[in-house]
DNA sequence: TTGAAAGCGCTAACAT
DNA sequence: ATGTTAGCGCTTTCAA
């Protein structure tokens, strides 16, 4: 790779003067620049990334990073592609990270990200108290949560309504008379399983039933736990009527046990998934379920982080979006 | 973020000792060390991998660049899994970016990597005579191709015998009495839509039938091209009973239409898919399909960009892994 | 065993 | 309009 200083040797000027016409910036005379042009496509040259993020101050890197907790989840994809799209037109580059809902690996991604020095951070923390990211929150690092937010602690974030998504999941299969409802959550400590849950409670409490504490699930947030659940509540000698999946992979997790069960849905069992996926309409049988704007959700993320990294001091701002009910045929 | 300048002058040591400290090696008394230690914790000290690559050879850098096509398919997602895995077991960090089937973006995220230094590449070349990474191959960079290879460059590789699973695919479905079989493919100029494209050819020439040109669609590897080459197909005056499709987005864009038109799988039409999905067993009907070991492709990948890295010079070695066909109730 | 200092490639303040 | 130079945080010779 060619430096500043090869162009400046072949175009026979300064260093500053090549990286004045690079960054396309000043008061460069028409004949230089056009040398200097001559030389950068002669040699190829790129100006190096790494020696310009040293040198400049946080905010005009350019960079950010994203951790996610997933991406075997298709809901964490679109929230990717949001971010991405969001990052490219504005000319943002993003340094992404996969954690797999493995708390050590977001820590050590968390201490990469700061390493590498970029100018903010989307990403959704692994609890309301993650110690880690609350300190670098305070840090002054701007941050941009989505999907699960946190606790005691200030920070912008885009999350969805978790809680009225679930309920109104929930009361639709009260009102289909479904009568023994399990909840199969995801991770026990994480927000939105928590509030997940609680949607779920409330409708079952408001419709007069009883709580069935045996029906109340939570495992990983992952595919195998889904069938680790639907198969554990579906061998119970008394085994629910109604399945309401925590997310996307606990989903297709219980439907594979279903299937592989040979039971029909919606007659032996129903079911409802929060998050809905592109293929639902594809699943046997057609998937009803809670859909959260993931795209959407990435693309306010990111232009919420270049909102703040221009502007540090700003409130913080809490954005919760809308869920939708989809309703196909599995309950 | 304090630096090694705060932890000496904290220590009362020079930079240079921090340095060496921190990074394990070389000749530091017992005594300086636990002084120098103390310092990195109470500052909470994290070297600065910024600085650390513009000013270590490469080689050294400890990262590595993974360029993915679309990440919004789960083969490449498996992919990703894999070369993280192995990476995060080797202490190798992994930029990633995702094109989106974008030869623009390809080429941006090209020159981005460059600049960003990275110790080699893993990426799936936009066609087989991808100028630009033909140049990167050449230029010395450690690299290696993944699902699809280069021709005219000797170069690292890791793919599929797709030639072969398409072959095993459509004569599964001559042998089930199919006899106007369909291929819906991806990208036209993409090494691996020609090579299943070939063995869908192969396999009808070889049991005799005539090839019918109608019956051969390529789109852009995207869900939405699987809906218009489905719908395409299916409104035919003389339409095909089998379909054999591509790849994962286009198998579940199809599955889609044939759905939205109320057509029953296998009796109105048949489909094989190149690609499994973890949750083809739920799809409707459980789908037949040809399975590629994406999370192997991407540990190998890893494991031999690391062995490239390490000896620069050594002969370049093209793996070629198998595909499984997958029988279920598709066809 | 430790420190001083050069230099990775770049930007920006200052000088010309 | 252009050049000189300091310095971002680090590693690594060389010297002490």
């Amino acid at each position: 790779m060619s430096s500043l200083k090869e162009v400046a040797k072949l175009a026979n000027v300064s260093i500053a003067t090549v990286s004045r016409v690079v960054s396309g910036a000043e008061y460069v005379s028409e004949s230089t620049r056009k040398t200097v042009l001559k030389a950068v496509h002669k040699l190829d040259y790129k100006p190096n990334k790494v020696a310009q993020r040293l040198r400049s101050k946080s905010g005009n890197k350019k960079l950010i990073g994203l951790i996610v907790p997933d991406i075997q989840n298709p809901f964490y994809v679109d929230v990717v592609r949001g971010v991405e799209d969001m990052c490219y037109s504005n000319n943002f580059a993003v340094f992404m990270c996969n954690f797999a809902q493995d708390e050590t690996k977001e820590r050590l991604y968390l201490d990469l990200m700061k390493s590498e020095a970029v100018d903010g951070l989307i990403l959704a923390p692994a609890s309301e108290k993650d110690v880690e990211v609350i300190k670098l929150v305070k840090s002054g690092l701007p941050v941009v949560c989505v999907d699960r937010s946190l606790k005691e602690v200030d920070v912008d974030s885009v999350v969805v309504d978790n809680r009225n998504g679930a309920f109104s999941a929930v009361e639709f299969l009260i009102n289909r008379g479904y009568k023994k409802i399990a909840y199969l959550g995801g991770l026990p400590n994480i927000p939105t399983t928590i509030q997940r849950q609680r949607g779920y409670t409330d409708a079952l409490v408001k419709n007069g039933f009883k709580l069935n504490e045996s029906f109340i699930l939570t495992g990983d947030s992952k595919h195998i736990s889904g069938k680790k659940m639907a198969t554990e509540l579906l061998e119970m000698d008394n085994p629910p009527d109604a399945l309401f999946t925590g997310n996307n992979l606990i989903t297709l997790g219980a439907l594979e046990v279903i299937h592989n069960k040979g039971l029909k849905i919606p007659d032996d069992i129903a079911i409802i998934g929060f998050d809905d996926m592109p293929w639902s309409i594809s699943l046997n049988p057609p998937l009803t379920a809670v859909s959260q704007p993931g795209y959407e959700i990435g693309r306010r993320a990111a232009a919420m982080l270049f909102n703040r990294i221009a502007e540090p001091e700003r409130e913080n701002v809490q954005l919760v979006l809308n869920t939708k009910l989809v309703i196909r045929d599995s309950c």
